[in-house]
Order: C-alpha cells, then sequence, then structure tokens
DNA sequence: CTCAGATCGTTTTGAGCGCTAACGATTTCT
DNA sequence: AGAAATCGTTAGCGCTCAAAACGATCTGAG
C-alpha cells in the first residue's frame, strides 16, 4: 500500500476504509522510524514491557502485547541476538523464564521512545491538540476499553 | 491478533496503537462478514469501482484502489472465475482489458453491500451518530483528504 | 513511414508475516 | 500417583506485498 497520497474517493469518505489505511499507515511509519535502531514495532513494544515490569514472563508479555505466542519466541529471540534483554531462570517455576533488559536495551529503548515520540507528533501534525485528543478517545471508545 | 476483547494498558492509551488495532479489526471483521460469499475486501472493492464505472482499465483501478498492480491481476482472475466480471476488448487500445460486471456480479455486489452496511453499523455501535461522523472527519484530516 | 521508447497487463519469484497445531518439560490439581 | 493444565518452543501453512522481467501494443521523433 501506498501512504505518499491519501486515499481517492470514494475510498476516502468510507469510515473502516480511513480506519484501516490510517491504522496501516501509523504502524507503516512507526515501523520505519524503528528502522535506524535495527528495531520492529514488537520489539520497541517489548522492550517497554519488560522495562515496566522486569522479571516478567512470556506469558505475562503475551496477555499485556496481544501478540501471538509463536511469534513472542521469535521477538525474544532476537532481543537476544541484539544483546538488549536476557531470558533468565525464573525462582519458583523452571518452565518459566523470567526477563530482563541489558543495560544496552536499557539505552536502545530511550532512543526508541525519543524516535517514537518524534514520529508520532509528525503523525499527527495535521490535527490540533484537541483534535488529537477527541480522536484518541473515541478510538478508545470503539475498541471498547472500559473508562 | 485477537480481536475479542480490547487492548491493555498501556496500549489502550497510546493514539498510534489505537489506530493500528482498530484498523486491523475493522479489515479483519469485514473480511469475516464477506467470507460467506466467498469474496475478499479485495474483490468487493473491485466490484465497487467497476459497478461505479464500467469499461474501465486495470490501470485505473490500481489507481483507484490502492491495491499493487500484481495483486489486481489475481483479483481479476478471481472475480472472473466466479463469474462475477468479465475482461473485454478496448475499443481503442487493445493493450487494455475494459471490465464489466456480469448480471451475477451486480447481484453479488448488492448482497456484499448489504452486508458490509450491517457489518459497519455493529462495528460502531458504541459510538452515537454524531460521534462516528466526528471520528470520519477527523480520520479524513489526518489522512490528508482535501475538502 | 519507421523505429525507439513508453505503456499496459501479466507472470514469476521471493521475502516477510501471523496463525495453527503439535511437542517436551514442568507444574498443579484430584 | 496419575491426569490435566501451563509454558515455551518448533515446524509448516497461507496470505500479502515488492520487484523484476516479459510480450504486446501504442506513441512520438525524425
Amino acid at each position: 500500500m501506498r501512504f505518499d497520497q491519501p486515499p481517492p474517493e470514494p475510498l476516502a469518505s468510507a469510515p473502516g476504509f480511513l480506519l484501516s489505511w490510517n491504522g496501516q499507515r501509523t504502524a507503516h511509519t512507526f515501523a520505519e522510524a524503528l528502522k535506524p535502531l535495527g528495531l520492529k514495532p514488537h520489539h520497541f513494544g517489548v522492550l517497554t514491557l519488560i522495562d515496566s515490569d522486569p522479571g516478567t514472563t512470556q506469558q505475562e508479555l503475551v496477555d499485556r502485547s496481544m501478540i501471538d505466542p509463536s511469534s513472542m519466541v521469535a521477538v525474544i529471540d532476537e532481543l537476544e541476538e541484539l544483546g538488549l534483554a536476557e531470558r533468565q531462570t525464573h525462582p519458583s517455576d523452571r518452565r518459566k523464564h523470567a526477563l530482563h533488559l541489558t543495560e544496552k536495551g536499557r539505552e536502545t529503548l530511550q532512543r526508541a521512545r525519543a524516535s517514537a515520540m518524534k514520529t508520532a507528533k509528525e503523525l499527527f501534525a495535521p490535527l490540533s491538540t484537541d483534535e488529537t485528543e477527541t480522536l484518541r478517545l473515541l478510538l478508545r471508545k470503539l475498541a471498547g476499553v472500559e473508562g
């Protein structure tokens, strides 16, 4: 899909298509922004979650990220290869792995965060601050998020 | 990705993720709704475009649908196999194909439209009519659509 | 009129992605 | 102790998209 020009009519009038197109463009733009760091969106998401809860397990990450279990294995494999995270033995359950970030992982996460925030700013530039917040709340409601 | 439950925090607070998740869910739900008719979203889109401009060419469809040229060949092949559309000789350029719907194609398109509208109604049920319209306008603006 | 270059539709190839199903190891339930 | 559930993992399928190449056809410069 091309994202360098807005969708033509009549697609640009269909709410469903608009939602899908904006969603794909957003995902694509974030992916591009993370490329220079050697990361994909999944990597960024998992780094963030491990950082916020060190020692967490892969199962917990699956629940909190909506990433498929089999995909999670690959993501963590790659984070280990990049030297950003480690599987450690879980203190109370030998089936589980306790996941931790390395120092390099924390540094990379910071840079990724800066890149993501810059990208978000650019993406939502066509909207005012108020409009962006309205959009966010509508999307939350549409997604069925409580509260 | 699972769409039977809303995304957990902190994902449900990130505008970028919300946009991407809602977009994917929308695309997925439409795809499911079209399955009983033996159609995929691409088929529905192309049927709609041919119906609105009979005799159009594949190149024009590519421009108006944002579908990849190599994918467009497969989509039209399948529409022909299903007996919904036909490639006819183009009156002024023998390289081109003039595309037309069959009677069966028009009937199927009507049923697909009904199904799509029902699906859209269900998808946007969490929002009021005003909210849905606000969302649509914000998404248009975000996408960079003129007017 | 001719011939070089552009255009259109198509085919092929290959990479990337997420999902399903199954498996061994381990833990928990009964 | 045995049955069932959980965790991580692997292999394989199907789908979509991107890129390159091709023949057929049209267009424009000379």
